[in-house]
RNA sequence: GGGAGCUUAGCUCAGUUGGUUUAGAGCAUCUGCCUUACAAGCAGAGGGUCACAGGUUCGACUCCUGUAGCUCCCA
């Protein structure tokens, strides 16, 4: 069959994934192997495919195929997360496009509509997947609203009220006033904002002066409870226990005094309004001051505010703004800059409320969490993220667990219509614990509204993906867990990772994976996030169908240095689908040779061989160092120059047969060999091409995808140093030939002087191919009428028909003359240093005599062949 | 405000306990080649006082201190 100009995976990638996936090579049941697990993070369940997916799920696709080719038991489970709030959102939306408000559906009508939604638009992130070749196993897709898996939420749910751990409390939490929803901490993302501070005057009770506060948030002044000042501060102790005036509604509020108030900032006369500020509410709680919640849920003002009721925060803010001034409240504004926080999925600025919500309280759980990765039992790649894990852990809050949300798990709390409640599994279990508790049967009812935090549930994935909280000590769940290694970003270190590491310990004792890789973030090639609002990501499919999987799975890996980020360039594609063309290339030769092949007649290509079998036992052996170390993206630079330079440059090249002419049979099995390996270090990183070209180069009954390898380790030093020699000789030379700008074609004769000849012998064959020589000589004294030059410690004379232009060698002759003497002088410097002599090891003394006395020797040399020119 | 990390060639990065030929790759650039596998290629070349300033040491890209710039995390 004739083969294509350039390798063209829109055919062959899908041929191979269909295959795979019909001989199940992915599927994985336990067995007597040792395991390989690693749980995939599940994307939001209507998402799509992302550069960040991109990057971790191809890491996680070399990692889970490199084990599967060591004869592991590999198994990597896929699965998609509801993302409570994210689709919610969507399906809001949705809804608004259709013309639906969700307040005008019931909770059952709504849900229904999510369902549709998810069934519409779910898992196709998954499909995607499939697109860049992630060897998943399909049958184990799990969902975190499964019937299982929303059972086990539950459970643990009861289970962690049952021991006090989770509460119910009304305390300050970040509102989202689009979403309607209380969000934990993490969900809040700081952003330095630029906004102003304005002046305002409060005027005082009995005296005819007023106080100046300074706030960035005036349309708050009607929740004011007090003004504060610092106890020590004379510009002001003569109004501690004075009242003064809200601007605008004359509400009359006392002054007091707390050295909580910074002296230096504004004003230093703070205004206090404890229903919408964390630290406000703290000093009201300290100093008993009334909370007047001004603002209705979506962030309009209420009818406690009096005034401007109804209208948006903002809104208000600019319209106050313009009456205080009117009304001479306002002194002056200023430019401000500081940190406000915004919605993680509306973008909106959060409002900090005072609301009942339900906690889990963490400090216990954090214990043996914060130890395990302390003392490394689970480890950190990059361990830089040891420190922000310890940080975030020893100065850990409870957790907001409920969300004003439909979708997602449903708290499992039930009240009667007191407000009495109990919490249990299911409406029955309730109703008996009511019986129990309150000594009566419920006359009715009724479950909490709220659901459960997206990462209540996420936070139990490693194990019940297994099964392992539904039906306890399964085979799989005791098989697969704890899994190995968890591939994830750095921004979801607390919302996910701390928060597994917890629930291992909670529920199984153990730790839920051994080791945690964390990738950088994608970047464009400015270094610019990615992002909708600049229009940076890329299409991800399109670049796929544009320079096939592979391409893209070797652009975005070879830039990726562990933990770093990862600025984005779509020439690494390029380079990935030029990568392709030349192994294709490299098939395309060795298949023309098929038909050539003869018996054994020479031994000339005896050294290619042996040097090319131990360069590649060497690089397996690197790789498989870097790979231990995840420096993956070092690991396929190292396999790309092992393929392109080493095999196809050289060994290629030094066994290559003229043209036309045949070739050696066993050089050609041993070619096709090397190419095998070569593609089974490769086919984790590009498993398309590789397959192919598996089955290109001979006839299989077996797929590289399960084939195992197992790189040799014995390695001959001498014939690598040889081949090393061999490469610097014939570059040299070849440099000649360019800048004397002798024609290919030409030949040359060649003239060797060197005190080892028979190493030159055992190459001879190879170098004459390479630098085209008519004739290798070897010669004790210098050869008129040549080029000389001199590489390592060996003399090499160039005799061409053309004139000689000795300028132009002299001069070069004399640059590297140069540089060897300087070269010289530092290294006699340092041996005519006695301290050094004295203090150095011996075998770096030893290594720079060796230095010395080869630089001499070098330098004699040139001495030389420049006096005959 | 607190903490962590980074700064090496035009760009992206290696450089493993301080000494390995006065710093290595890839990409980009330049020169010469349409050489029967590959011009998405081949053969070569040029390019860096290792952010800056001190210190430790016989010796510093490597260790310490400070400064500047950038990034991230936390409050």
């Amino acid at each position: 069959m004739e083969l294509s100009k350039n390798f063209e995976p829109q055919s062959v990638d899908h041929k191979w994934y269909s295959h795979w996936l019909d001989k199940q090579y992915f599927k994985s049941t336990p067995d007597h192997r040792e395991a390989y697990t690693i749980v995939m993070p599940p994307p939001n369940v209507t998402g799509v495919l992302h550069m960040g997916h991109c990057l971790n799920n191809t890491i996680q696709d070399i990692l889970i195929r490199r084990a599967r080719m060591k004869g592991l038991n590999a198994c990597w489970v896929p699965g998609t997360d509801h993302a409570s709030i994210a689709t919610e959102a969507k399906v809001v939306a949705m809804l608004r496009e259709r013309g639906i408000t969700k307040s005008s559906l019931s909770r059952e009508e709504f849900l229904s509509y999510a369902w549709e939604w998810k069934e519409k638009y779910g898992g196709i992130i998954l499909q995607q997947l499939k697109k860049l070749g992630c060897s998943l196993d399909w049958d184990r897709t799990n969902f975190t609203m499964d019937p299982d898996y929303y059972e086990s939420v539950i459970k643990v749910f009861v289970e962690l009220y049952e021991k006090g751990v989770i509460y119910r409390g009304k305390r300050m939490i970040n509102w989202d006033v689009k979403a309607l929803t209380a969000l934990s901490d993490e969900e809040v993302i700081r952003k330095e904002t630029n906004q102003k501070l304005y002046h305002l005057k409060y005027a005082i009770e009995g005296l005819d002066e007023h106080i100046v506060i300074a706030t960035v948030r005036p349309e708050t002044i009607m929740g004011d409870s007090a003004i504060c000042v610092h106890p020590n501060d004379d510009r002001y102790k003569h109004l501690q226990g004075k009242f003064a005036f809200v601007p605008l509604i004359n509400r009359r509020i006392p002054i007091i005094a707390d050295d909580y108030v910074a002296m230096d900032f504004g004003t230093g006369a703070l205004k206090v309004t404890p229903a919408h500020d964390v630290n406000d509410y703290s000093l009201g709680q300290k100093h008993q001051l009334e909370i007047i919640d001004i603002f209705n849920d979506n962030g309009t003002l209420s009818e406690a505010a009096q005034i401007y009721v109804g209208l948006d925060r903002f809104e208000v803010r600019k319209k106050i703004a313009v009456e205080l001034e009117e009304k001479g409240f306002l002194l002056k504004t200023e430019e401000y800059t500081s940190e406000v926080g915004y919605s993680e999925r509306t973008d909106v600025v959060v409002e900090p409320r005072l609301s009942l919500q339900w906690w889990l309280s963490m400090k216990d759980i954090a214990t043996p969490a914060l130890k395990t990765v302390m003392d490394e039992e689970i480890k950190f790649y990059p361990t830089k993220f040891k420190n922000v894990y310890r940080h975030w852990m020893e100065n850990i809050k409870d957790w907001c667990i409920s969300r004003q949300l439909w979708w997602g798990h449903r708290i499992p709390a039930w009240y009667d219509e007191k407000g009495q409640f109990v919490v249990a599994a299911n409406e029955t279990e309730a109703k008996e614990k009511y019986t129990k508790q309150f000594g009566m049967a419920p006359l009715q009812l009724h479950q909490d509204e709220d659901c459960l935090d997206t990462w209540f549930s996420s936070w139990l994935w490693p194990f019940e993906v297994f099964k392992g909280l539904s039906n306890p000590n399964n085979a799989d769940v005791n098989y697969y867990y704890p899994t190995n290694t968890l591939v994830t970003g750095p921004d979801i270190i607390f919302f996910w990772v701390a928060r597994m590491i917890m629930a291992g310990f909670e529920f199984k004792n153990e730790i839920p994976f051994k080791e945690v890789y964390f990738t950088g973030t994608v970047r464009d090639k400015l270094g610019r996030k990615m992002s909708k609002s600049l229009g940076n990501s890329p299409d991800l499919l399109g670049l796929i169908d544009q320079y096939g999987a592979d391409a893209t799975r070797f652009g975005i890996m070879i830039a990726s240095p562990a933990g770093n980020d990862i600025l984005f360039d779509e020439a690494a594609l390029e380079q990935g689908r030029n990568f392709n063309n030349k192994i294709w290339n490299a098939l395309k030769l060795i298949k023309m040779w098929e038909g050539r092949k003869l018996g054994n007649t020479s031994n000339d290509n005896h050294f290619a061989i042996e040097w090319f079998s131990n360069r590649l036992a060497e690089v397996s052996n690197d790789v498989e160092t870097m790979m231990q170390q995840f420096r993956l993206s070092e690991a396929l630079k190292t396999i790309y120059s092992l393929i392109w330079d080493d095999f196809c440059s050289w060994y290629l090249e030094w066994i290559k047969p003229g043209f036309e002419q045949p070739i050696e049979s066993s050089v050609y099995d041993k070619t096709i060999g090397f190419f095998t390996e070569l593609m089974q270090l490769l086919h984790p990183f590009m498993p398309f091409v590789t397959e192919e070209i598996y089955h290109q180069l001979q006839e299989r009954t077996d797929d590289l995808c399960i084939k195992i390898h197992q790189p040799a380790t014995v390695l001959n030093e001498i014939i690598l140093q040889k081949g090393s020699l061999l490469k610097n000789v014939i570059s040299g030379l070849r440099d000649i030939r360019n800048k004397q700008q002798v024609k290919p074609k030409e030949t040359i004769k060649l003239y060797i002087q060197t005190s080892n000849k028979e190493v030159f012998e055992s190459i001879e064959t190879i170098l004459s191919k390479q630098v085209n020589t008519s004739s290798i000589e070897y010669t004790n004294s210098n050869v008129g009428g040549s080029f000389t030059t001199v590489i390592d410690k060996d003399t090499f004379y160039i005799v061409t028909e053309q004139p000689i232009d000795i300028t132009s060698q002299k001069a070069d002759l004399e640059k590297e003359l140069e540089h060897l003497k300087g070269f010289l002088v530092s290294v006699e410097k340092k041996l005519g240093n006695e301290k050094f002599v004295q203090n150095a090891k011996p075998e770096v003394l030893a290594l720079e005599q060796k230095k010395k006395a080869d630089a001499e020797a070098k330098i004699n040399i040139i001495k030389e062949s420049l006096a005959t020119l």
